[in-house]
DNA sequence: AAGATAGGCAACCGCCACCAG
DNA sequence: ACTGGTGGCGGTTGCCTATCT
């Protein structure tokens, strides 16, 4: 079977994207909402194939993105998903809405690979083995650093495309603000609303790891209520409530996972063993 | 000041899963 | 049941910037 060389097509343009090539995309998807991205380089005229259009919007220029430093909170986040869902940065990104999974894949590569194996050093009296083979990260460490440690964030200096790409970020607000004003056409609404929930946003967490994170009894019924809520949200009240933190989910499994409040269960209480947290078939 | 080196990150590549015909 | 198209995902690359010598 022949593979998608949809990028080798003569006349496809690679590397960085240039701001005007920013804008012509955001204006696309401005008019007609993310997805059915094979048309977006022919409508729009960018030589650029539709896998990259689609890159570049999800990992850079979709509304809601938080760049920068990450906290001390989405570090020790990550590090305990990873533990529990190996490389699966996906469905790590589902759990930090603002951040890519580009961008947690990045974070993990450059910075906590380096903390953990730096710690591995000095805790191996502690802790033998911080990593599983698979090179998941052990509890312990986990548990020390959220807990206690702090554990120096490195000052991430924006590049210059960066700044550049602030402008878009700035254009996206006023763009955002005004569709949150706007009552879309039907047919538009319907469209955007069916596509980016489920190809852009990536911000439905996956349900089966709430349920076997969160040891509330009542959490299927906040997830049900959530996500019936959900289905009636457009793709920009939907964004505005994210951007208020309103993701029941995500801020229940933030609570648990972060305050640590009387009564709730440690995480190194929860289940070590793959399989406790194998979700369909992978860990 | 200039070259060498290291680190960070955006973007690409290739594989896979899903779906419509 | 099979095939081709499309989108999603994880791994990797290569460019750019910062730091070092």
């Amino acid at each position: 079977m022949g593979r998608s060389l949809c990028c080798d097509k003569v006349g496809i343009k690679k590397g960085p994207w240039t701001p005007e090539e920013d804008i012509i995309l955001v204006s696309y998807i401005q008019k007609h909402g993310p997805g059915n991205w094979r048309s977006v380089p022919t409508n729009t005229g960018l030589m650029r194939c539709s896998k990259s259009c689609r890159l570049r919007w999800t990992n850079y220029l979709r509304p809601g993105i938080k760049r920068g430093n990450f906290t001390q909170q989405e570090e020790g986040l990550i590090i305990h998903l990873q533990s529990m869902l190996g490389n699966k940065w996906a469905a790590i990104a589902s759990y930090l809405p603002q951040r890519t999974d580009n961008d947690i894949k990045n974070y993990w590569n450059t910075h906590l690979k380096k903390k953990i194996k730096k710690c591995q050093g000095t805790m191996d009296n502690s802790c033998n083995s911080l990593s599983d083979p698979s090179g998941n990260v052990c509890h312990e460490f986990y548990n020390t650093h959220n807990k206690s440690s702090p554990l120096p964030i490195s000052n991430m200096s924006s590049s210059t495309y960066a700044s550049s790409t602030e402008n878009i970020s700035r254009l996206l607000e006023g763009w955002t603000r005004s569709s949150q004003r706007a009552n879309p056409s039907p047919d538009q609404g319907i469209k955007c609303q069916a596509k980016v929930d489920e190809e852009s946003c990536q911000l439905v967490p996956n349900d089966e790891l709430i349920k076997s994170l969160i040891p509330y009894e009542d959490h299927s019924s906040s997830i049900i209520a959530w996500e019936e809520e959900s289905s009636e949200a457009t793709f920009f009240g939907k964004q505005q409530r994210l951007e208020n933190n309103q993701h029941p989910p995500l801020a229940m499994l933030e609570n648990w996972l972060l305050d640590e409040a009387p009564g709730q269960v440690d995480l190194a209480t929860i289940s070590t063993t793959p399989a406790d947290h194998c979700i369909d078939g992978v860990y």
